[in-house]
DNA sequence: ACCATAGCACTAACGGTTAGCTTTTAAAAA
DNA sequence: TTTTTAAAAGCTAACCGTTAGTGCTATGGT
């Protein structure tokens, strides 16, 4: 309740952080599948079920940074300028992300979800949730009115996009095609206004 | 190696049959989450890991016939006539496969799935495969050529659009939506051609 | 100083899945 | 036919992720 960051919550932190980093060691060392989650939790000298009062799941200690995604992605259409169209906002944001994950220090890490069925799922799994906030978040957009299937497409195409990127053999020129693929189908959704109207109703 | 389909193998589908009718029998009954797979063994009669050798997992137990929903896909593209437009060919087929989901007597069974978010993601992931094999088979498609990126993104898009027309309210209309969204994705993707050249080079 | 509570530990278990090994039985070889 | 092989199925026991139950300890509020 108190404003100044407790001592509680500091320690909290330290073994979440503890967990993660001993986690992650370990997981590049021996390679995900070969380590337990007894291992992780020997490791870093707590209890397994301090480990699961931490992260929801195994998986969950590989995405810990990487849980901000969806709410960049959210970001990208409720922080943006009055006006500024949507499509080319989305495809910066996407462009953005698929750079830091291409670029960075991050490719071994990479290289460890590639190489697990299990990770790959579950990432798979966590952009179907950002989808879904993304597609709310379209939808009360003021931009444009569009109907709930058009704003729910949009968001999976989106999010499609990011994986697709990341797989491709250039990145950043995928994003490009791909974006044009998505503008052209929100283009498409546009309620029909007469010409003399280009504001819309 | 012999021509007629000998003893061995009807007895074994025979085993696999009697096993996925025991599963989906008390799945229906009891619900998924609390069945067993050593409940299932035993209502079939059988040890617990014959039924893992007829079914990779336990989720592989509701999925035992929507197996061809890839092969169906697959077709739609590689056995329809020449130069029927691709995804005309891909909008009715998907159409056709959301009746079948939600008009059939299938209703119970998607309610369970529905129901159970193991089951969701084990969907999902089955229809990211599917989106692999489709994408192969739209690249090697004798239409206009485009990029690997184009195809295996509109694998992605039409897969997407069987996953959001069944959560749809009107599922039929929302592949229609979503396939006009497709149509105008696809079409930014067609190689530059001169007016004089609609064939293409 | 005192107490409510959050964090953590420990044991034990559950449920899906697999390994190792034996038994049955259909199919092929002799 | 008899023998051999190998697939199919069984049993036991375990591994691994995950959770429930329980209690201890230390932190923070009063």
């Amino acid at each position: 309740m108190t404003v100044p960051p407790g001592r509680r919550e500091r320690k909290k932190a330290a073994t979440r952080r503890k967990i993660a980093d001993a986690a992650l060691r370990l997981f590049l060392e021996r390679g995900y599948e070969a380590v337990g989650i007894r291992d992780v939790a020997a490791e870093a000298d707590v209890a397994v079920t301090t480990v699961f009062s931490h992260f929801a799941s195994k998986e969950a200690l590989v995405f810990e940074q990487d849980e901000d995604f969806g709410q960049r992605l959210l970001r990208a259409v409720t922080d943006r300028a009055p006006h500024e169209p949507l499509i080319p906002a989305l495809r910066d944001r996407i462009g953005a992300l698929v750079r830091h994950c291409t670029t960075d220090a991050a490719a071994p890490i990479q290289r460890m979800i590639d190489a697990s069925p299990a990770l790959r799922e579950y990432e798979e799994a966590a952009r179907l949730r950002h989808a879904e906030s993304l597609a709310t978040a379209i939808a009360a957009d003021p931009d444009r009115p569009r109907t709930t299937t058009a704003c729910r497409t949009i968001a999976r195409f989106v999010v499609d996009a990011y994986a697709l990127a990341r797989d491709a053999a250039d990145p950043e020129a995928a994003v490009e095609e791909i974006f044009r693929m998505i503008e052209a189908a929100w283009e498409v959704t546009r309620p029909a206004t007469h010409p003399t109207d280009p504001v819309g109703s």
